[in-house]
RNA sequence: CGGGGUGUGGCCCAGUUGGUCUAAGGCGUCUGGUUUGGGACCAGAAGAUCGAGAGUUCAAAUCUCUCCACCCCGACCA
Protein backbone atom coordinates (compact mmCIF):
# COMPACT_ATOMS: atom_id res chain seq x y z
CA UNK A 1 0.00 0.00 0.00
CA UNK A 2 0.92 3.37 -0.88
CA UNK A 3 0.77 6.00 1.70
CA UNK A 4 -0.28 8.67 -0.14
CA UNK A 5 -3.13 6.51 -1.65
CA UNK A 6 -3.92 5.65 2.66
CA UNK A 7 -7.35 6.61 3.84
CA UNK A 8 -6.95 8.57 6.40
CA UNK A 9 -3.94 10.43 7.93
CA UNK A 10 -1.81 10.99 11.21
CA UNK A 11 -2.61 14.01 13.74
CA UNK A 12 0.27 15.53 15.53
CA UNK A 13 -2.40 16.28 18.43
CA UNK A 14 -4.77 14.15 19.81
CA UNK A 15 -8.39 14.97 20.15
CA UNK A 16 -9.03 16.25 23.48
CA UNK A 17 -12.21 13.89 23.71
CA UNK A 18 -10.54 10.84 24.52
CA UNK A 19 -8.02 10.48 27.61
CA UNK A 20 -7.19 6.92 27.55
CA UNK A 21 -3.90 6.35 25.36
CA UNK A 22 -5.30 3.60 23.23
CA UNK A 23 -8.28 5.72 21.94
CA UNK A 24 -6.01 8.45 21.60
CA UNK A 25 -3.29 7.09 19.75
CA UNK A 26 -5.60 4.63 17.72
CA UNK A 27 -7.27 7.93 16.48
CA UNK A 28 -4.17 9.75 16.05
CA UNK A 29 -2.55 7.47 13.99
CA UNK A 30 -5.28 7.33 11.88
CA UNK A 31 -6.81 3.46 12.87
CA UNK A 32 -10.05 4.26 14.10
CA UNK A 33 -12.54 7.29 14.10
CA UNK A 34 -14.91 7.96 16.90
CA UNK A 35 -18.61 8.48 16.11
CA UNK A 36 -19.74 8.92 19.64
CA UNK A 37 -19.24 7.52 23.06
CA UNK A 38 -17.85 3.70 22.83
CA UNK A 39 -18.93 3.71 18.91
CA UNK A 40 -15.88 3.87 16.60
CA UNK A 41 -15.37 3.54 12.65
CA UNK A 42 -12.74 1.08 11.86
CA UNK A 43 -10.42 2.91 9.12
CA UNK A 44 -8.06 0.68 6.88
CA UNK A 45 -5.67 0.28 9.00
CA UNK A 46 -7.70 -0.61 11.99
CA UNK A 47 -9.69 -3.02 9.77
CA UNK A 48 -6.51 -4.65 8.80
CA UNK A 49 -5.33 -5.20 12.55
CA UNK A 50 -8.65 -6.08 12.86
CA UNK A 51 -9.09 -9.12 10.61
CA UNK A 52 -5.32 -10.11 11.98
CA UNK A 53 -7.06 -10.54 15.52
CA UNK A 54 -10.25 -12.09 14.24
CA UNK A 55 -8.33 -14.50 11.81
CA UNK A 56 -6.23 -15.59 14.60
CA UNK A 57 -8.64 -16.41 16.89
CA UNK A 58 -10.71 -18.01 13.89
CA UNK A 59 -8.55 -20.28 13.53
CA UNK A 60 -7.96 -22.07 17.32
CA UNK A 61 -11.74 -21.94 17.24
CA UNK A 62 -11.71 -23.98 14.57
CA UNK A 63 -8.92 -26.19 15.91
CA UNK A 64 -11.21 -27.22 18.59
CA UNK A 65 -13.63 -27.88 16.87
CA UNK A 66 -15.84 -24.23 16.48
CA UNK A 67 -17.58 -23.84 13.21
CA UNK A 68 -18.50 -20.68 12.43
CA UNK A 69 -22.05 -19.07 11.79
CA UNK A 70 -23.04 -15.42 11.68
CA UNK A 71 -26.38 -14.70 13.94
CA UNK A 72 -28.41 -11.64 13.36
CA UNK A 73 -28.13 -8.37 15.33
CA UNK A 74 -32.13 -8.17 15.38
CA UNK A 75 -33.48 -10.17 17.73
CA UNK A 76 -37.24 -10.90 18.23
CA UNK A 77 -38.40 -10.20 22.06
CA UNK A 78 -40.31 -13.34 22.19
CA UNK A 79 -36.46 -14.94 22.37
CA UNK A 80 -35.87 -12.74 25.95
CA UNK A 81 -38.92 -13.29 27.17
CA UNK A 82 -38.48 -16.92 26.69
CA UNK A 83 -35.31 -16.67 28.79
CA UNK A 84 -36.39 -13.79 31.44
CA UNK A 85 -34.05 -11.16 29.91
CA UNK A 86 -36.34 -8.87 28.10
CA UNK A 87 -36.99 -7.32 31.99
CA UNK A 88 -33.51 -8.66 33.44
CA UNK A 89 -30.90 -7.48 30.92
CA UNK A 90 -30.77 -3.61 31.43
CA UNK A 91 -28.12 -3.12 28.66
CA UNK A 92 -30.14 -4.05 25.57
CA UNK A 93 -31.34 -1.69 23.08
CA UNK A 94 -35.04 -1.97 22.68
CA UNK A 95 -36.57 -1.34 19.17
CA UNK A 96 -40.07 -1.50 17.73
CA UNK A 97 -40.57 -2.40 13.70
CA UNK A 98 -43.19 -0.91 11.19
CA UNK A 99 -45.38 -3.69 12.40
CA UNK A 100 -45.06 -2.99 16.09
CA UNK A 101 -43.18 -5.94 16.69
CA UNK A 102 -40.00 -5.63 20.00
CA UNK A 103 -36.83 -6.54 18.94
CA UNK A 104 -33.66 -5.99 20.93
CA UNK A 105 -29.86 -5.72 19.21
CA UNK A 106 -27.74 -8.48 20.14
CA UNK A 107 -26.30 -8.05 23.43
CA UNK A 108 -25.48 -11.78 23.53
CA UNK A 109 -26.67 -14.58 21.45
CA UNK A 110 -27.91 -17.13 23.76
CA UNK A 111 -31.34 -16.28 22.75
CA UNK A 112 -30.85 -17.23 18.98
CA UNK A 113 -28.30 -19.69 19.22
CA UNK A 114 -29.84 -22.21 21.47
CA UNK A 115 -33.24 -22.52 19.50
CA UNK A 116 -30.77 -22.70 16.67
CA UNK A 117 -29.30 -26.20 17.53
CA UNK A 118 -32.75 -26.99 19.18
CA UNK A 119 -33.67 -27.24 15.49
CA UNK A 120 -31.30 -30.07 14.58
CA UNK A 121 -29.93 -31.79 17.58
CA UNK A 122 -32.31 -34.27 18.81
CA UNK A 123 -30.20 -37.46 19.45
CA UNK A 124 -26.95 -37.51 21.41
CA UNK A 125 -25.65 -38.77 18.41
CA UNK A 126 -25.94 -35.01 16.60
CA UNK A 127 -23.43 -33.69 20.49
CA UNK A 128 -21.65 -32.55 21.14
CA UNK A 129 -21.83 -29.57 18.90
CA UNK A 130 -20.10 -26.01 19.05
CA UNK A 131 -20.55 -23.16 16.98
CA UNK A 132 -19.55 -19.89 17.04
CA UNK A 133 -19.39 -15.94 15.42
CA UNK A 134 -17.65 -13.23 15.16
CA UNK A 135 -20.13 -10.23 15.14
CA UNK A 136 -21.10 -6.79 16.59
CA UNK A 137 -22.57 -6.84 19.90
CA UNK A 138 -24.49 -3.90 20.82
CA UNK A 139 -24.84 -3.09 24.78
CA UNK A 140 -26.33 0.18 26.14
CA UNK A 141 -23.73 0.57 28.94
CA UNK A 142 -24.31 3.28 31.28
CA UNK A 143 -20.71 4.65 30.78
CA UNK A 144 -18.43 3.82 27.51
CA UNK A 145 -14.76 4.52 28.75
CA UNK A 146 -11.65 3.61 27.74
CA UNK A 147 -11.39 3.80 24.23
CA UNK A 148 -12.03 0.32 22.78
CA UNK A 149 -12.02 -1.28 25.99
CA UNK A 150 -15.42 -0.59 27.08
CA UNK A 151 -17.74 0.03 23.99
CA UNK A 152 -21.22 0.30 23.44
CA UNK A 153 -20.54 -1.33 20.25
CA UNK A 154 -17.74 -3.82 19.78
CA UNK A 155 -16.67 -6.90 18.33
CA UNK A 156 -17.42 -9.82 19.98
CA UNK A 157 -16.22 -13.94 19.50
CA UNK A 158 -18.79 -15.83 20.88
CA UNK A 159 -18.36 -20.20 20.96
CA UNK A 160 -21.14 -21.88 22.17
CA UNK A 161 -21.02 -25.70 23.07
CA UNK A 162 -23.75 -27.89 23.54
CA UNK A 163 -23.33 -31.64 25.76
CA UNK A 164 -25.04 -34.66 25.88
CA UNK A 165 -23.13 -34.43 29.75
CA UNK A 166 -21.15 -32.79 32.38
CA UNK A 167 -17.64 -34.01 31.81
CA UNK A 168 -18.21 -33.59 28.69
CA UNK A 169 -19.09 -30.03 28.84
CA UNK A 170 -15.74 -30.21 31.44
CA UNK A 171 -13.38 -31.52 29.00
CA UNK A 172 -14.57 -29.13 26.35
CA UNK A 173 -14.40 -26.50 28.61
CA UNK A 174 -10.48 -27.19 29.32
CA UNK A 175 -9.81 -27.86 25.75
CA UNK A 176 -10.91 -24.22 24.98
CA UNK A 177 -9.25 -22.81 27.94
CA UNK A 178 -6.45 -23.69 26.43
CA UNK A 179 -7.44 -22.52 23.39
CA UNK A 180 -7.43 -19.06 24.74
CA UNK A 181 -4.13 -18.94 26.26
CA UNK A 182 -3.09 -20.32 22.62
CA UNK A 183 -4.73 -17.06 21.09
CA UNK A 184 -2.97 -14.77 23.84
CA UNK A 185 0.34 -15.88 22.92
CA UNK A 186 0.26 -15.05 19.27
CA UNK A 187 -0.59 -11.70 20.41
CA UNK A 188 2.11 -11.35 22.91
CA UNK A 189 -0.21 -10.87 25.74
CA UNK A 190 0.11 -14.71 27.80
CA UNK A 191 2.47 -13.61 30.04
CA UNK A 192 0.50 -10.72 31.10
CA UNK A 193 -2.37 -12.04 30.89
CA UNK A 194 -4.02 -14.60 33.93
CA UNK A 195 -7.10 -17.04 34.33
CA UNK A 196 -8.94 -15.42 36.67
CA UNK A 197 -11.34 -17.02 39.11
CA UNK A 198 -14.85 -15.44 39.04
CA UNK A 199 -18.05 -16.19 40.34
CA UNK A 200 -19.68 -18.58 38.56
CA UNK A 201 -23.38 -17.91 38.84
CA UNK A 202 -25.75 -20.27 39.64
CA UNK A 203 -24.31 -23.41 38.16
CA UNK A 204 -20.52 -23.70 38.90
CA UNK A 205 -18.61 -22.39 41.60
CA UNK A 206 -16.36 -20.32 39.35
CA UNK A 207 -16.30 -18.94 36.14
CA UNK A 208 -13.00 -18.17 34.44
CA UNK A 209 -12.41 -14.57 33.26
CA UNK A 210 -8.75 -13.76 31.71
CA UNK A 211 -7.23 -10.52 32.46
CA UNK A 212 -4.39 -8.93 31.17
CA UNK A 213 -2.40 -6.53 33.52
CA UNK A 214 -2.57 -2.79 32.26
CA UNK A 215 -1.81 0.25 34.09
CA UNK A 216 -5.12 1.34 32.77
CA UNK A 217 -6.97 -1.56 33.96
CA UNK A 218 -10.83 -1.09 34.96
CA UNK A 219 -10.69 -4.32 36.78
CA UNK A 220 -8.81 -5.15 39.83
CA UNK A 221 -7.37 -8.54 40.65
CA UNK A 222 -5.84 -10.88 42.86
CA UNK A 223 -2.52 -12.82 41.52
CA UNK A 224 -0.89 -15.74 42.41
CA UNK A 225 2.69 -15.04 40.73
CA UNK A 226 3.56 -18.64 41.63
CA UNK A 227 0.82 -19.84 39.18
CA UNK A 228 -0.14 -17.46 36.93
CA UNK A 229 -3.43 -17.21 38.53
CA UNK A 230 -5.88 -14.59 40.24
CA UNK A 231 -8.77 -14.02 41.68
CA UNK A 232 -11.19 -11.29 40.84
CA UNK A 233 -12.54 -8.65 43.12
CA UNK A 234 -16.12 -10.00 43.34
CA UNK A 235 -14.82 -13.23 45.22
CA UNK A 236 -11.70 -12.53 47.10
CA UNK A 237 -13.94 -12.33 49.87
CA UNK A 238 -14.65 -15.82 49.82
CA UNK A 239 -11.29 -17.33 47.81
CA UNK A 240 -8.45 -15.09 49.41
CA UNK A 241 -5.88 -17.74 48.42
CA UNK A 242 -4.21 -19.33 45.14
CA UNK A 243 -7.10 -21.30 44.16
CA UNK A 244 -4.80 -23.73 42.56
CA UNK A 245 -1.36 -23.39 45.40
CA UNK A 246 -3.64 -21.74 48.44
CA UNK A 247 -0.62 -19.61 48.68
CA UNK A 248 -2.41 -16.34 50.75
CA UNK A 249 -0.39 -14.07 49.37
CA UNK A 250 -1.72 -12.94 46.68
CA UNK A 251 -0.71 -9.50 44.72
CA UNK A 252 -3.70 -6.69 43.88
CA UNK A 253 -2.94 -5.79 40.13
CA UNK A 254 -5.63 -3.82 37.36
CA UNK A 255 -6.68 -5.97 35.00
CA UNK A 256 -8.62 -5.95 31.55
CA UNK A 257 -10.97 -8.64 31.20
CA UNK A 258 -9.85 -9.97 27.53
CA UNK A 259 -12.62 -13.49 27.60
CA UNK A 260 -14.61 -14.81 29.80
CA UNK A 261 -15.35 -18.67 29.79
CA UNK A 262 -18.48 -19.67 31.30
CA UNK A 263 -20.42 -23.34 32.14
CA UNK A 264 -24.17 -22.42 31.32
CA UNK A 265 -25.25 -25.61 32.51
CA UNK A 266 -29.09 -25.88 31.81
CA UNK A 267 -29.96 -22.47 32.18
CA UNK A 268 -30.79 -21.91 28.33
CA UNK A 269 -31.59 -25.16 27.28
CA UNK A 270 -34.20 -25.20 30.01
CA UNK A 271 -35.60 -21.71 28.94
CA UNK A 272 -36.14 -23.49 25.27
CA UNK A 273 -37.29 -26.60 26.51
CA UNK A 274 -34.29 -28.33 24.77
CA UNK A 275 -33.40 -32.09 25.56
CA UNK A 276 -32.04 -34.62 23.66
CA UNK A 277 -32.88 -38.62 23.30
CA UNK A 278 -29.79 -40.85 25.05
CA UNK A 279 -29.80 -44.35 23.69
CA UNK A 280 -32.01 -45.62 25.70
CA UNK A 281 -34.09 -43.49 24.07
CA UNK A 282 -34.96 -41.43 27.61
CA UNK A 283 -35.22 -37.76 27.36
CA UNK A 284 -31.96 -35.56 28.99
CA UNK A 285 -30.59 -32.35 29.56
CA UNK A 286 -28.29 -30.55 27.37
CA UNK A 287 -25.31 -28.87 29.31
CA UNK A 288 -24.49 -25.90 27.82
CA UNK A 289 -21.19 -23.76 28.02
CA UNK A 290 -20.24 -20.35 26.28
CA UNK A 291 -16.59 -18.29 25.45
CA UNK A 292 -16.35 -14.59 24.99
CA UNK A 293 -13.49 -12.92 23.61
CA UNK A 294 -13.30 -9.24 22.48
CA UNK A 295 -11.26 -8.60 19.24
CA UNK A 296 -11.70 -5.02 19.24
CA UNK A 297 -11.12 -5.12 23.48
CA UNK A 298 -8.16 -6.53 22.44
CA UNK A 299 -6.98 -4.11 19.84
CA UNK A 300 -6.76 -1.68 22.51
CA UNK A 301 -5.22 -3.54 25.39
CA UNK A 302 -2.43 -4.42 22.70
CA UNK A 303 -2.04 -0.80 22.32
CA UNK A 304 -2.46 -0.29 25.86
CA UNK A 305 0.55 -3.18 26.71
CA UNK A 306 2.78 -2.09 23.42
CA UNK A 307 3.88 1.22 22.88
CA UNK A 308 6.45 3.57 23.91
CA UNK A 309 6.20 7.75 24.18
CA UNK A 310 6.28 7.74 20.35
CA UNK A 311 3.82 5.52 19.49
CA UNK A 312 2.56 1.86 18.67
CA UNK A 313 4.61 -1.37 18.45
CA UNK A 314 1.92 -3.48 17.11
CA UNK A 315 3.59 -7.36 17.59
CA UNK A 316 4.29 -9.03 14.11
CA UNK A 317 0.86 -11.00 14.48
CA UNK A 318 -1.52 -8.49 14.62
CA UNK A 319 0.72 -5.38 12.45
CA UNK A 320 -1.38 -4.03 9.82
CA UNK A 321 1.64 -4.16 7.54
CA UNK A 322 5.15 -5.81 7.91
CA UNK A 323 7.18 -3.71 6.73
CA UNK A 324 7.07 0.70 6.66
CA UNK A 325 9.18 1.48 3.71
CA UNK A 326 10.37 5.40 4.07
CA UNK A 327 12.26 6.65 0.66
CA UNK A 328 14.21 9.93 1.71
CA UNK A 329 14.44 11.59 -1.92
CA UNK A 330 14.82 7.99 -3.62
CA UNK A 331 11.83 7.13 -5.16
CA UNK A 332 12.78 5.50 -7.99
CA UNK A 333 14.88 3.06 -5.68
CA UNK A 334 12.33 2.60 -3.23
CA UNK A 335 9.37 1.96 -5.26
CA UNK A 336 11.28 -1.05 -6.73
CA UNK A 337 11.94 -2.42 -3.47
CA UNK A 338 8.22 -2.07 -2.42
CA UNK A 339 7.08 -4.06 -5.75
CA UNK A 340 9.86 -6.66 -4.76
CA UNK A 341 8.73 -7.04 -1.14
CA UNK A 342 5.03 -6.71 -2.50
CA UNK A 343 5.56 -9.64 -4.89
CA UNK A 344 7.65 -11.47 -2.34
CA UNK A 345 4.16 -11.82 -0.31
CA UNK A 346 5.44 -9.26 2.30
CA UNK A 347 3.10 -6.75 3.87
CA UNK A 348 4.30 -3.33 2.95
CA UNK A 349 3.33 0.33 3.36
CA UNK A 350 5.62 2.59 1.40
CA UNK A 351 5.56 6.12 2.09
CA UNK A 352 6.15 7.47 -0.67
CA UNK A 353 4.39 11.11 -0.12
CA UNK A 354 6.61 14.52 -0.30
CA UNK A 355 7.66 15.23 3.60
CA UNK A 356 10.49 16.18 5.44
CA UNK A 357 12.26 13.04 6.87
CA UNK A 358 11.52 13.90 10.58
CA UNK A 359 7.52 13.45 9.81
CA UNK A 360 8.08 10.16 8.15
CA UNK A 361 9.82 9.01 10.53
CA UNK A 362 7.61 10.51 13.03
CA UNK A 363 4.59 8.62 10.88
CA UNK A 364 5.89 5.41 11.26
CA UNK A 365 6.99 5.42 15.09
CA UNK A 366 3.68 6.68 15.64
CA UNK A 367 1.76 3.70 13.03
CA UNK A 368 4.37 1.39 14.52
CA UNK A 369 4.81 -1.34 12.18
CA UNK A 370 7.48 -4.09 13.46
CA UNK A 371 10.08 -3.37 10.27
CA UNK A 372 11.26 -0.04 9.21
CA UNK A 373 13.20 0.09 5.80
CA UNK A 374 14.61 3.27 5.29
CA UNK A 375 16.53 4.41 1.77
CA UNK A 376 18.18 7.02 1.10
CA UNK A 377 21.37 8.74 -0.69
CA UNK A 378 23.43 7.59 2.08
CA UNK A 379 22.31 3.83 1.86
CA UNK A 380 22.06 3.57 -2.12
CA UNK A 381 25.58 4.17 -2.20
CA UNK A 382 26.05 1.03 -0.88
CA UNK A 383 23.57 -0.43 -2.33
CA UNK A 384 22.38 -0.93 0.92
CA UNK A 385 18.59 0.02 3.19
CA UNK A 386 19.04 0.72 6.55
CA UNK A 387 16.55 -1.73 8.87
CA UNK A 388 15.07 -0.85 12.04
CA UNK A 389 13.07 -2.70 14.36
CA UNK A 390 10.11 -0.74 15.97
CA UNK A 391 10.36 -2.44 19.22
CA UNK A 392 14.54 -1.66 18.92
CA UNK A 393 16.75 1.67 18.84
CA UNK A 394 19.37 0.18 16.74
CA UNK A 395 19.12 -0.30 12.45
CA UNK A 396 21.81 -2.31 10.47
CA UNK A 397 22.41 -1.56 7.19
CA UNK A 398 21.20 -4.47 5.07
CA UNK A 399 22.18 -5.05 0.75
CA UNK A 400 19.14 -4.49 -1.47
CA UNK A 401 19.24 -8.24 -3.11
CA UNK A 402 19.27 -9.47 0.68
CA UNK A 403 16.05 -7.71 1.88
CA UNK A 404 13.72 -10.31 0.82
CA UNK A 405 15.06 -13.55 3.11
CA UNK A 406 16.13 -11.12 5.70
CA UNK A 407 12.19 -9.88 6.27
CA UNK A 408 10.74 -13.22 4.78
C1' C B 1 -27.94 6.48 37.00
C1' G B 2 -25.29 9.99 41.08
C1' G B 3 -21.06 13.45 41.31
C1' G B 4 -17.38 16.51 38.76
C1' G B 5 -15.53 18.77 34.24
C1' U B 6 -15.40 20.51 29.10
C1' G B 7 -17.77 22.43 24.46
C1' U B 8 -14.59 28.49 19.87
C1' G B 9 -12.79 26.28 11.56
C1' G B 10 -10.75 19.10 10.30
C1' C B 11 -7.20 18.94 15.19
C1' C B 12 -4.96 21.85 19.48
C1' C B 13 -6.15 26.30 21.65
C1' A B 14 -6.43 32.41 23.02
C1' G B 15 -10.39 35.39 24.26
C1' U B 16 -15.18 34.38 28.88
C1' U B 17 -14.90 41.44 35.03
C1' G B 18 -20.48 42.24 28.08
C1' G B 19 -18.42 47.00 23.72
C1' U B 20 -11.88 47.79 20.60
C1' C B 21 -14.33 40.17 18.13
C1' U B 22 -15.83 42.11 11.19
C1' A B 23 -13.12 36.03 16.78
C1' A B 24 -6.29 35.81 17.55
C1' G B 25 -2.44 31.97 17.15
C1' G B 26 -0.37 26.96 16.03
C1' C B 27 -1.16 22.29 13.28
C1' G B 28 -3.48 20.58 8.97
C1' U B 29 -5.52 21.94 3.84
C1' C B 30 -4.94 24.69 -1.14
C1' U B 31 -1.47 27.67 -4.74
C1' G B 32 3.66 28.93 -6.04
C1' G B 33 8.74 28.43 -4.80
C1' U B 34 12.92 26.65 -1.88
C1' U B 35 13.74 22.12 0.92
C1' U B 36 14.49 16.45 2.85
C1' G B 37 18.55 11.66 8.31
C1' G B 38 13.84 13.07 13.47
C1' G B 39 7.24 16.55 13.05
C1' A B 40 11.53 22.28 7.41
C1' C B 41 11.17 27.51 5.26
C1' C B 42 9.15 31.83 2.42
C1' A B 43 4.91 34.15 0.04
C1' G B 44 -0.23 33.98 -0.72
C1' A B 45 -5.31 31.72 0.05
C1' A B 46 -9.60 29.17 1.79
C1' G B 47 -12.02 27.55 6.09
C1' A B 48 -16.11 29.49 12.38
C1' U B 49 -24.07 30.27 12.17
C1' C B 50 -18.28 30.67 19.13
C1' G B 51 -22.54 22.89 21.03
C1' A B 52 -28.27 24.05 20.30
C1' G B 53 -32.56 26.88 21.60
C1' A B 54 -34.79 30.71 24.35
C1' G B 55 -34.00 35.10 27.20
C1' U B 56 -31.65 39.80 29.38
C1' U B 57 -29.35 44.18 26.99
C1' C B 58 -28.42 49.86 22.99
C1' A B 59 -24.71 45.77 22.55
C1' A B 60 -23.59 38.55 24.02
C1' A B 61 -18.22 33.79 22.44
C1' U B 62 -18.69 36.52 27.24
C1' C B 63 -24.68 37.13 31.58
C1' U B 64 -29.43 33.87 32.70
C1' C B 65 -32.45 29.50 31.77
C1' U B 66 -33.39 24.90 29.27
C1' C B 67 -31.52 21.15 26.39
C1' C B 68 -27.60 18.32 23.89
C1' A B 69 -22.79 16.10 23.29
C1' C B 70 -18.22 14.39 25.11
C1' C B 71 -14.57 13.22 29.11
C1' C B 72 -13.42 11.69 34.23
C1' C B 73 -14.80 9.37 39.25
C1' G B 74 -18.45 6.12 41.28
C1' A B 75 -22.46 2.57 40.77
C1' C B 76 -23.61 -1.13 37.00
C1' C B 77 -21.19 -4.89 33.72
C1' A B 78 -26.66 -10.28 33.67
Amino acid sequence: MKQSQLFTRTLKEAPKDETSFNAQTLIRAGFIDKVGAGIYTFLPLGLRVMSKITNIIREEINAVGGQEILMPTLVPKENWVATGRWDNFDALFKLQGSDKKEYALGATHEEVVTPLIQKYAFSYKELPIAVYQIQTKLRNEKRAKAGLIRGREFLMKDLYSFHTNQADLDAYYEKVKDAYFKIYERFGLADLTYLTYASGGAFSKYSHEFQTLISDGEDHIFICDKCHVAVNREIIEEQNTCPVCHNPKLKEEKGVEVGNIFKLGTKFSAAFDFRYRDQEGQEQDIIMGCYGIGPSRLMGTIVEVYHDEKGIIWPETVAPFKVHLLSLNEDEAALKIYETLTQAGIEVLYDDRNLSAGEKFADADLIGCPYRVLISAKTIQVDSVELKKRAEGKSELIKIKDLVAKLK
